[in-house]
Parts: structure tokens; sequence; C-alpha cells
DNA sequence: GTTTGTGAAGTTATTCACAGCG
DNA sequence: CGCTGTGAATAACTTCACAAAC
């Protein structure tokens, strides 16, 4: 590309500012084409990434195209540079260690998956308050017990919090997150949080997905709504932030 | 509940087609109202519930809106009856048998998640291939073996599917939730999965939520990008069906 | 006075449709 | 030819702002 659009002063630094929208999928299009390359399949055209993403294929291209250009032409995109790409702008080649306090089931799961522990996620410390927990090991990390807290993460500042504990539980939690400066936080609990507006939260609730799912299941059959509902992006959670 | 109100006969439907970017925060609000419901708050005003959401005052009320017109000027919305009307539009009134497919630590998480068990979802089967899970009770539920699948579920179709085994299984297990009627699938396995058109298709992937932290944090700093980016919604999640 | 509900205005996202490159 | 990249057109969503209702 390297459009000469303006910007110039120090030649062309590009106009970048990826629209929302296309930010919440890029992930899904991360995914689709780390399989790709995993499977061996060298390049791929947007049709054939919008029939996997379940998009409309100019949707792909314009996503794509916020980029950068690095399409071919007659043949489509490699996967692998266009991998590396969004890699890229989604902020992979970055350091994030990430705490999770809680270990139940939920928690434990979430330490142990590819998701926390590869692409720059970096499980750093866990914690806990059931004393028969504190001091087991979940690969490799010790779960500390959550009183010391403070003084754990103080060696090794976690960015992400993740939050896994019972409900009752997660506004305290959430409270001392903050203190000790974790700049996000990802919220499994059922728990609606109060934090400063300058702290990135973010809510995964599951039974939220479930009851898109049933909305959906409960209104596909009305009259002219068959087939108009595409129920776009998925779901969950309350966001940070109004500009306002 | 149990609302005299309307629907009256046959009369006036109201003309309601509610936006998906609507729908996908009612369980927000849902579940901020059934917290004050909890708490003893009866009512509650727009800007206090935007607040709790951290959207915008006349977002809710419009969103609200579509539902019907509950609220009463100068005071807000009783938080109770909203709820119920809530509830009834994300089709809670419904049954929802949900089959689990893998119970290592997030299946188990998941099938004990009140979330799962609440407000018209029901578990109704488990199934896992690994012997020394298969015959375990999970919340009273005996854990099948996977080659059991068609014959258990015979018994109890379940609406939702829920897969939470590692990738490798994932599209094996999609299929044959399909072959057996199963008409919405919940996929925890990072994995892409080919599915019909008809089948409602969502996907819950951990790292997609940390991805989009990374990108927010990444970019928080940028000149020009500070106080812009509200990171609305949440995210996560292929998609099913294009109308196209 | 307070707070809803909603047209109208403004913003953002999607889709079309095609020129341009390989 | 095929497929990208992108302006222009369309559609969806958000916010404003205020009249009406309590």
């Amino acid at each position: 590309m390297a459009v000469g659009t303006i910007r110039l002063t120090m030649a062309a630094a590009k106009p970048r500012r990826i629209p929302e929208a296309t930010v919440i999928r890029l992930p899904v299009y991360q995914r689709i084409l780390l399989e790709l390359v995993r499977g061996g399949t060298a390049t791929v055209a947007s049709d054939q990434l919008a029939e996997m993403a379940r998009v409309n294929a100019s949707k792909v291209r314009k996503d794509l195209s916020f980029l950068g250009s690095f399409g071919t032409r007659g043949s489509g995109y490699d996967t692998k540079y266009l991998l590396s790409q969004i890699d890229r702008e989604l902020g992979i080649d970055g350091d994030w260690p990430v705490a999770v306090v809680g270990l139940g089931n939920l928690g434990r799961a979430l330490a142990n998956s590819q998701g926390f522990t590869s692409r720059g996620f970096r499980v750093c410390s866990l914690f806990d308050v059931e004393p028969s927990l504190v001091g087991d090991q979940v690969r490799g990390l010790m779960i500390h017990h959550l009183d010391d807290f403070e003084t754990v993460v103080a060696d090794d500042p976690p960015s992400i919090g993740v939050i896994a504990t019972p409900a009752g539980a997660a506004q305290d939690v959430a409270d001392r997150m903050i203190a000790a400066g974790v700049a996000s936080l990802l919220n499994f609990a059922p728990k609606v949080l109060t934090v400063p507006a300058t702290v990135l939260l973010r809510y995964v609730d599951l039974s939220i997905e479930l009851q898109v799912i049933s909305f959906y299941l409960s209104h596909r059959d009305e009259p002219g709504t068959t087939e108009e509902w595409s129920p776009l992006s998925l779901a969950v959670g309350l966001t940070p932030t109004e500009p306002g």
C-alpha cells in the first residue's frame, strides 16, 4: 500500500484507525488462519475466509484492508503472512501476564487453556482462599493464598486479572486487583462489578450466551423473522468506558 | 408476571422487531436487574441502569422501548416487572434442555454453573469418552459414554448442545449432535466448525476475549486514540447464517 | 421537578459494484 | 479471468433533544 495518502510529515505512517466492529472480528479470522496454516493451506481467498467466518466476503476484504493491503489480486491472501499481520495488530507481540483468582473447575480450565498460555499470554500467578487448594500446583505454578495477593503480584505485575471466583468474592477481588495496578479485568463470576472508568472490564457469562441462543430459537419461526436474523457477533459482556 | 397486560386477543400485534444490537444487550440488563431485585431495589432509572451497564442512558431507554413501554415517567422502571419482560422476550419461559459433551474441568464448570441450571435451562445429559469419567455423576446426572449419545438423547432431545471437548473431537461431536436434531451449538473447543447454515452456532473462546483486551491495551496510548475507543459489546465468536 | 419514550439528526457499519492489478 | 481494494450507496445503530406523563 504505502498509499501516498497524506499523513506525510516524515513519510507515510498509515492512516489507521480500525473500526470497533472490525477489531471484534479479527480474532475470528486469526483463529481460522491459524487452522489453515496448521493444515498446510498457503493461500485463501476472501470468499473462503468469509464462508468459514460466516460473514460476507466484502466485509472480510474491508476488514483486512484496514490492516494494509496484503492480498494478491487473482489468488488471495497468503495465510501465514496475513496471520502474522493480524497477530501484530492485536498486540500479540507483547507480553501479557495474567493473574487468575479462583481455581475451582473454571479457573483451572482457564489456567490450563491454550489461550492463556500462548500467543503473548502467560499465566503469572494463581490465587484462591480455599486452604485445600493453596500450595497446590497448576501447570507448574503454585496457588497462593489471596491474602498474599499484593505481595505476590508486586514481583510480576499482571496486565490482566481474571476473576473466576464465586459471585460473592468478585467485587473484593476486583478492588484489590485495581488497587494493585491491573489495567484490565476479565470477569467470569456472575456478578456486575463496579470499577473506575479507566479499567477495561469484560465479562464472560456463559448463561448470557445461552440466553442469546434461546432468544433466537424462540423467534426463529415467527412470521417474517425466519431468514432475517443473522445473529452476529457474539455476545456477552458489558463494556468499558463510554466516551462522554 | 401474570401481568394482565394485553397481548390482546388478536388485535394490535406490536410492530416489534428487536434490533440485533439490542438483543445482545438484553442479557446484560437482565443480569443487572436480577441483582437489583435480589438486593431489594424496587425501581431503577435509565441512567442508573446505564451506568451499571456502562452504556449511554438513551440507549437503555431505546432498547427497553422495543419491548414495550414499561417505565413510569418521573420515577423509572419497576425492576421486577422489567426483569420479567426481558425474561419473556429472551424466551426464558421455555424449556431448554442442554446436552454437554466433554466433562473435563470446563465441562464440569459449565454443568455446575447457575446459568446452565436455571431460568429455563436444564442440563439433560452428559457425555465423555474417558472411561474413568463414564458412570460418574455430576449434579445428580450420570456421565454417559459418547458411544451412547444417539440412544440417550432420543429420550430427552436437547435443544442446545455444548461442546467442551478437546479440539480434535469437536467436529465429530458437532456432526453427531446435528444428526440427532440439535438446533444450536455452543462450542468451547478451540476449533472452527463446519455446520449447515440452519444450525445456530456460537463460539466461546476465552483466548478471543484476551486478545480483544490486548488489542485495547496495546492501543490505548496511541496519539488520538486514547479517549475514543469504547470497546463496545463484547466479542467473541463466529456467527451463524448470513441472510444471502 | 423528574424521567420516560421517541422522532430526527448524526455516526458507524455493511454491502454493492466495479476499476485495477496479477 | 479471478480476486482484491475501495469509493459510493445503503442500512443499522446511537445519540440528541424535547414533548408528554407522572
